[in-house]
DNA sequence: AAGACGGGGCG
DNA sequence: CGCCCAGTCTT
């Protein structure tokens, strides 16, 4: 049931707090619908201290959208390299160019519009139509589950179909005609800054004296998700190879799995922990391209532990010196010594790369 | 509706 | 170690 009242206080009192010198960033101040869309797809899953290095980079190499659908695939994931969820890259360019091509260059105005854009979902479509057009929309994302639920003291999950629309609903009555740009850019700093999942201000926040959830002391119950998270574990084996002219070998990941795109050492993937270099030499996922006689073991890294949301991955770097390495394998890249800058790899890759001692034997 | 998809920061 | 972050897409 609708509480007008209740809205206006919240809308009021979140306006009456907000200053947008509290938490600047580049593309607050601005309606170019090209930054703002950027910056909005960075920011998914992504802090903004995360994300505003990206943002620059992005802005740098490519200061229109026209540079960006211009641009080299590869050049594109080299840049995002390190974000995570490297779809939102792949989308990020084909947009680009569905805007160059499809639109004239220039970014359709409306939430409906932005929302045939690959990449652009409810939240961004929202974020964009309000920040760079005016639009009255209310932005929903895990702030202001957040932030709606607990004001309202409002249990329902936020993690289904029913969820969403729900909130959807309250979020829309809370702004009424609130300018959507300040609520939207208010509602968001306000749960970056006070009503945080964690360690909430309670006690300078501006909505106590309604919150419900302050009254009933659910605070930190809220919000409520019905879905559990899975975490699946994996066994990655990366070969190292490397011959006497100091060349490597290294392979794109294509199929539909993480880290699609990006490169890597070629892998071999186990379901059993704790392989050895000689078992694995043995293993019946051992690539057919290597004939292990030609190849002499080096090295092998210590076990390391790369844990991701999903997935917590297991990963052994195996190093082995080949004499006669074939100047061209079917499916794979082979690299010279500094040629490594042009390839978009997984961090747990890059950060091996950048342990200088680790490259000293390898070449 | 349920899974899949990264990486980092913080308690 | 678990949760969360300016969510979206596929199945």
């Amino acid at each position: 049931m609708p509480d007008s009242d209740r809205d206006s206080f919240f809308s009021s009192a979140l306006l009456g707090w907000y200053d947008p010198d509290r938490r600047p960033m580049p593309w607050k101040a601005i309606s170019d619908p090209y930054r703002i869309w950027l910056s909005e797809i960075i920011l998914q899953q992504t802090r903004v201290e995360q994300g505003l290095p990206y943002f620059e980079r992005f802005v740098t190499a490519y200061p229109e959208v026209g540079d960006l659908a211009a641009a080299e695939d590869e050049a594109v994931m080299k840049l995002w390299e390190g974000l995570g969820y490297y779809s939102r890259a792949r989308n990020l360019l084909k947009a680009a160019r569905m805007v160059v091509g499809s639109h004239d260059g220039v970014f359709p105005d409306t939430y409906a519009g932005l929302r045939t854009l690959p990449g652009v979902g409810p939240y961004t479509a929202a974020a964009i139509a309000s920040f760079a057009f005016g639009r009255q929309v209310a932005v929903l994302d895990g702030n202001v589950f957040r932030i709606l639920s607990r004001f309202y003291n409002d249990s329902t999950p936020i993690d289904t179909g029913k969820g969403r629309k729900h909130y959807q609903e309250l979020v829309d009555g809370a702004m009424g005609t609130a300018d959507a740009r300040l609520f939207n850019q208010a509602i968001m700093d306000f749960g970056a800054l006070v009503c945080t999942p964690k360690q909430a201000k309670c006690s300078h926040c501006p909505l106590t004296e309604r919150c419900k959830a302050l009254a009933e002391n659910t605070v930190y119950d809220l919000p409520v998700k019905e879905k559990k998270l899975k975490r699946r574990t994996r066994y990655f084996h990366f070969l190292v190879l490397a011959d006497e002219k100091g060349q490597t070998i290294i392979e794109q990941r294509l199929e539909k799995d993480i880290w699609q795109n990006l490169f890597q050492f070629p892998l071999i993937e186990t379901d059993e922990p704790g392989l050895g270099t000689n078992a694995l030499a043995l293993h019946a996922n051992w690539p057919d391209w290597i004939a292990t006689n030609d190849l002499r073991f080096v090295k092998r890294s210590a076990p390391l532990k790369h844990q991701l949301t999903h997935q917590t991955i297991h990963v052994v770097f195996h190093h082995f010196s080949w004499k006669g390495m074939p100047e061209k394998i079917s499916g794979k890249i082979i690299l010279n010594n500094k040629m490594f800058e042009n390839y978009a790899f997984p961090r747990v890759i890059t950060r091996y790369l950048a342990d200088k001692s680790l490259l000293l034997d390898l070449f």
